[in-house]
DNA sequence: ACGAGATATATCGGACCGATATATCTCACC
DNA sequence: GGTGAGATATATCGGTCCGATATATCTCGT
């Protein structure tokens, strides 16, 4: 996941690993405070691979700074990412993988990224059933911070469906990439917001994705 | 902090590991999916540290399941636990270690759930302002995707300051353990299928940002 | 009688975090 | 002019937890 990223944002020109931790963790959001842990032998191992190559540390480092490495995407690495992409498998629709993967949906295809919107909704409504049925088996022996946390989980949970809903119907009229932008969460100041729920377009369950449901 | 969870759970009586999963994973909806190339090797340590003791694999499986080993609590464990309690540092302000701590909330002291809770509060609230202006330096270069994932994000960062604030004014109050319940998020209770429409059941203010209150 | 599936324990490699060490440069402040 | 806080930058290490996999036993439907 990691790499992904990394070849995600190389795309858009070369780096040096602290820059590149900061527009992973600050701009895109995701990883919550990436680990230099984690970074630096992520940098060398796709080194390694080929996926992308290393500037020798600069020699007369300008101004300003320490001598620094700096990192581009090989043509190889930019065929990797493309693979990477369109293997949107089970994974994907994890929490932290999601984030990531939407990070980079301007460089996805269409088709993948409506599977993986769909994918990450199912997952959602199962983890939301799921939460359910537990919630009603035990609500006699719930104390009340439990009770507010389940809550606060399932509300959040729903919200989360109904907004990958209306990026799942945008996505189906054909909302190009960089052309009309998404739907902005629903700002709830006013506007009824005609049909962005469900509707036409919808057969009976869109995706049989549907992964083996453990216990 | 699986140490702690398991602990903590031990506490409602013997269980083993199977079951003990479950309850974490499913009931308490801690640990999406805890592994049990987690779980075995920690409980493992902590029968080692004495804080739990295991029973030798039942001699006569009872009828319908194989020999397990049934962990309980030792009174060493407990007064561990309740030193762990007390130990809120900065890590618990984490999303998912804060959760755990909520789930145990019962069982802790309220100075220390205040604590936990405001802490919460201000790491949520920092969040939120370091992505705004992160979101405010490149709001040019952003593609729709990155701005819908933002905004949702944001969002979502924002219901939950406003969850705990509640729940930080209902502890103030005075609200015991075991006492009145805290505020149930736009009560909804049970209700199978709540239709995927904005409910505009929120009494606090829709929008506006009320991020002032920072320590 | 047979296999699918729940119950149950266990191990292994891998991903990522958190703390820490290190070096260099800038700038505010006294 | 000296000192120290703080940003920039690379690097390593131990630890925690996940995901896949292996194993065994019992139940139940067909």
């Amino acid at each position: 996941m990691l790499e992904f990223a990394i070849l995600g944002l190389l795309h858009d020109g070369p780096l040096h690993g602290y820059e590149l931790r900061k527009q992973l963790t600050n701009a895109l959001g995701i990883f919550r405070a990436l680990s230099y842990g984690s970074l630096y032998p992520a940098l060398r191992a796709l080194v390694a691979a080929g996926h992308i190559s290393a500037t020798a540390p600069e020699p007369q480092p300008l101004a300003g700074t320490r001598a620094r490495i700096t990192y581009q995407l090989t043509a190889q690495g930019k065929e990797h990412f493309q693979g990477l992409v369109r293997e949107a498998g089970p994974a994907t629709w994890d929490d932290d993988d999601f984030d990531v993967r939407l990070a980079f949906f301007a460089r996805t295809e269409a088709q993948v990224r409506l599977r993986i919107l769909e994918g990450r909704r199912s997952r959602l409504e199962e983890r939301l059933e799921h939460m359910r049925e537990a919630a009603l088996a035990r609500r006699e022996r719930m104390d009340s911070y439990t009770l507010a946390l389940q809550q606060h989980t399932e509300d959040r949970a729903e919200r989360e469906v109904r907004w990958l809903e209306e990026l799942i119907t945008a996505e189906r009229r054909g909302a190009h990439p960089s052309g009309s932008p998404p739907p902005r969460e629903a700002a709830r100041t006013t506007q009824p917001r005609p049909a962005a729920y469900p509707t036409s377009s919808d057969p009976t369950h869109p995706q049989t994705a549907h992964i083996e449901t453990k216990e």
